[in-house]
DNA sequence: CAAATAATATACATGCATGTATGTATATTG
DNA sequence: CAATATACATACATGCATGTATATTATTTG
């Protein structure tokens, strides 16, 4: 759990001692953190179908050796990535929830949040694989199925906590409400990836208030 | 261009003449679109990538023989199927312009459609496999983005007729707006797929309405 | 610093989908 | 109805990514 301390103190304190954690296992924490974050632009530029394990190994700076050493398989490092990022966006939407309680302010800094995420080109990609995959292999649909949950939970979470504090009621359930706006971010910024002279950035962002908006019941802004 | 006209009157009339188009060619033809019709429904289910070519001509009811007497690649049967998608699409719009002229009949038509839309599976992960094919393949974008653009830009034309007709300015570009609903109507539609314990079918009709409302200026509804 | 152990590389085997070449059946022509 | 062309099937070749077994390099330990 805290590899650099180990490392420090292990040579001389603890001779006889097993080092709970080594220099080795340090090492081998620190290439699978690079495999992991290779995976992620891999499988956001080609896909997971199309991702080959020698260009994430590659990237990272290592060969299939390597790799096959800390991940099983594909679809291994697929799921641990999908733990990663999933758990890095709910720490995101629970930074978000712990900021001060004004809901104008968090109102403003949840719909910047969204902004900010359809400007992310990897994270479109990258959930949009998670969904596909998870569509298409029932076997590991409900595992998927149950971390996406959390997300879209924690984010309906933070949604019925402004609407609570802005005293609105919101039309829909808030998770539904939490997984439209994770749709419509992702969706947009798809198209704009497809063709940004249809979708043009302002669009985006115009688009997004006007939903936002509509969903929480706040003004026809701004 | 006509094989059933042709047929009929290629044996018994025109016998020294060749025949534009002879009854093998009406045998083809047939092939060429029962292929189709299962590529469109196995790219749906495996994805472009993981699709095989003898998974679409056993759907089909042939081998890859036939297969290859009527396309070149993977990639020249998807770009076919495209084609043929978008040219359905256009025709929906279409014929949702030629309808009368009343905006709220009108109104209510194309709300029914992309609630339609949403409802077709087939529909929502063909169209992103399009869009992602486009994303990832430089060579190909551009033509694919031309025929998405053909498709935006009807929808965008319906979208105008109706502002128009009744009387409102949209906040945005019409393209944008129609690219707006395509994408969170199969935005939604996937959330559906991934989960729909979190987003039901009622969510997504409410959560569409909301937004066709707030885009097109017309009353917070229902 | 040498022996032992762990991390990564290299080389090889396997499977699988694509593509091609050739054979067979079905339609067309005179 | 014979010949000829066309549509499709079958069998084979190729390439390529995966996975595994073994070698090499780095790290730890006494």
């Amino acid at each position: 759990m805290n590899p650099t301390l180990a490392r420090r103190s292990s040579k001389p304190l603890l001779r006889r001692m097993k080092p709970t954690v080594s220099r080795q296992q340090a090492r081998t924490d620190a290439t699978r953190r690079k495999l992991l974050v290779a995976a992620e632009r891999i499988f956001a530029r080609d896909g997971f179908e199309a991702a080959r394990l020698e260009d994430i190994a590659g990237l990272a700076g290592y060969t299939r050796g390597a790799f096959y050493a800390n991940f099983q398989s594909k679809e291994d490092i697929f799921f641990a990535l999908l733990e990663r990022w999933v758990g890095q966006r709910i720490s995101e939407v629970e930074a978000l929830l712990a900021q001060q309680e004004r809901p104008a302010k968090l109102l403003r800094a949840l719909r910047e949040h969204y902004a900010q995420i359809t400007q992310d080109r990897r994270l479109a990609l990258l959930s949009l694989e998670f969904k596909l995959f998870a569509i298409r292999h029932p076997e590991a649909h409900a595992r998927l199925r149950a971390r996406q949950r959390r997300l879209r939970v924690s984010g309906g979470d933070l949604l019925r906590r402004i609407a609570r504090v802005a005293g609105r009621t919101l039309p829909i359930s808030c998770t539904a409400a939490a997984t439209g706006f994770g749709a419509i971010s992702s969706a947009l910024s798809l198209e704009h990836l497809v063709d940004h002279t249809m979708v043009s950035d302002q669009d985006i962002r115009h688009l997004l208030g006007v939903f936002f908006d509509a969903v929480l019941g706040t003004k026809p802004t701004r």
